[in-house]
RNA sequence: GGAGAUGUGGCAGAGUGGUCGAUUGCGGUAGUCUUGAAAACUACUGUACUGCAAGGUACCGGGGGUUCGAAUCCCUCCAUCUCCGCCA
């Protein structure tokens, strides 16, 4: 969410880069100015009638300790009046905050400068390529049909067990995820961040902290009974750790990494996008996130996306890195790095991370500040990135890795899996 | 799940209807003193909105109510603690 002080001061420069992302904003934020205008008149009527209100009650207060009855109730008539303004006021005071909220909800992040205008992505700029895209075999086949052969993967006993989309993993599929997970928490480790466990389930102020809620209901597994929400990222549980503290700035960076499932609805989602681990409703990731200086925050999302790239070198896997257009960019983002391996029996690009600097937008619901210099309240930057999502890399390396004689599992990873060859 | 208790500023802990945004102690910041440090002393020390400013308003777990006036009374939700029940 935007400051309102900031869309009083930004206007221009928040339409024109609202551009890139095909957004005109132009309505919403003249409304908005509009409202805080009524917001801060109706504010000011409202305290001088608290003001006066306030200031008889202690005179009221006063007569009665003095014995002064008759004026005590006299003076006590006077309230009335003022009462039921005050009441109105505040109504309509309730009213404009209400309506300013809800527009203020609707204005998405405002990209940064280098984000490229786009309407899809189509338009995302590939500003990074590594890796040489294997040769398969001829008999080659794709990581669904890989994870039946070698009984890794069991996707219709999930169904069984639950639905589709939550498959089970067993023996070596298992075993790979499980070294995957741990790895990426050690590299991660290595890094700096301090990994946590948090809760998969969050209540509403949280999912309003980092985004989700309103407007994004649909993608997260809701539980009425208990008013609580599945995660669709360790995103929300790991940044709501910050929502409501005050920093210092010598606790810059701080930098938290964590393992999580995470529970999508993915409604709507069809086709072959969702054919075997490309799209779940279950799915674990190991996340990094950070808060920043706001200063600082445009180098951490440089080191955050060499971190992932580290990975997938070490993973031996090939891959791009995408600067999304404004057309793509996510709601709460102001610039993101998009990391997709190649999927070669596939023959496509795989989503695996997504690396964000949201700026002050979370932190602005988040209520996440620091004390500058000066002694000044102002609002931390906020990023997170997949290190990584699991299910894709799963399927990149089952299907690049495999031979006549079996998948072959990364150097990196034979210290985690305890073999080297799945056959 | 049942019964009871509690929820005040960074922490501890006063405050049971009126001048309380809140006594006090600790902590923190600045200063005096000192070669330096400690101690002692002095001052300052919550957030937000609003105003050029002086100031005004709101906030004592959240929400609502009673009252001229609420941290203080009532309702409700949440959290914590104790006891009982259940249980990985």
């Amino acid at each position: 969410m935007l400051q309102t002080t900031y869309i009083r001061e930004h206007r221009d420069l928040i339409l024109e880069r609202y551009k890139k992302r095909n957004f005109d904003g132009e309505e919403i934020i003249n409304q908005i100015i509009k409202l805080d205008d009524d917001r801060k008149s109706t504010q000011q009527a409202l305290d001088a009638q608290l003001a006066e209100g306030n200031k008889l009650a202690k005179e009221i207060g006063q007569l009665f300790k003095e014995g002064k009855q008759q004026e005590a109730i006299a003076a006590k008539e006077q309230t009335k009046t003022l009462k039921e303004s005050g009441v109105l006021l505040k109504e309509e005071q309730n009213k404009i905050a209400e309506e300013l909220k809800g527009l203020l909800y609707q204005l998405p992040n405002v990209p940064n400068e280098i984000v490229p205008p786009g309407k899809s992505e189509d338009d995302n700029e590939t500003i990074f390529e590594e890796g040489d895209i294997p040769v398969l075999h001829e008999n080659a086949i794709p990581h669904w049909e890989l994870a039946k052969k070698y009984n890794l993967i069991d996707f219709e006993l999930g169904v069984k067990i639950t639905g589709a989309g939550f498959p089970i993993y067993r023996g070596k599929g298992a075993r790979l995820q499980r070294a995957l997970i741990n790895f990426f928490l050690d590299q991660a480790t290595e890094n700096g961040y301090e990994e946590v466990i948090p809760p998969l389930m969050v209540n509403e102020a949280s999912a309003y902290g980092t985004g989700q809620l309103p407007d994004k209901e649909g993608q997260m597994y809701y539980m009425p009974e208990d008013n609580l929400y599945m995660i669709p990222t360790a995103e929300v549980p790991i940044t709501n750790i910050y929502r409501d503290v005050i920093l210092k700035e010598n606790d810059f960076p701080i930098k938290n990494t964590g393992y999580t499932p995470c529970f999508r609805r993915e409604a709507g989602s069809y086709g072959s996008d969702v054919r075997g681990l490309n799209r779940l409703h279950q799915f674990d990731k190991v996340e990094i996130i950070q808060i920043q200086h706001p200063d600082k925050s445009y180098e951490t999302l440089d080191n955050m996306v060499e971190h992932v790239k580290g990975l997938l070198n070490k993973l031996e896997l090939p891959y791009r890195v995408l600067k999304l257009c404004g057309g793509d960019l996510g709601f709460t983002a102001a610039l993101t790095f998009d990391l997709e391996v190649y999927s070669t029996a596939q023959e496509k690009w795989l989503e695996v991370s997504s690396v964000s600097n949201f700026e002050t937008f979370q932190a602005n619901r988040l209520k996440c500040r620091y004390k500058d210099t000066g002694g000044k309240m102002q609002l931390v930057h906020t990023l997170n990135g997949s290190a990584l999502a699991l299910p894709r890399i799963m399927a990149a390396l089952l299907e690049n890795n495999q031979t006549e004689a079996g998948i072959k599992i990364p150097k990196a990873l034979v210290a985690y899996t305890g073999f080297d060859i799945i056959n």
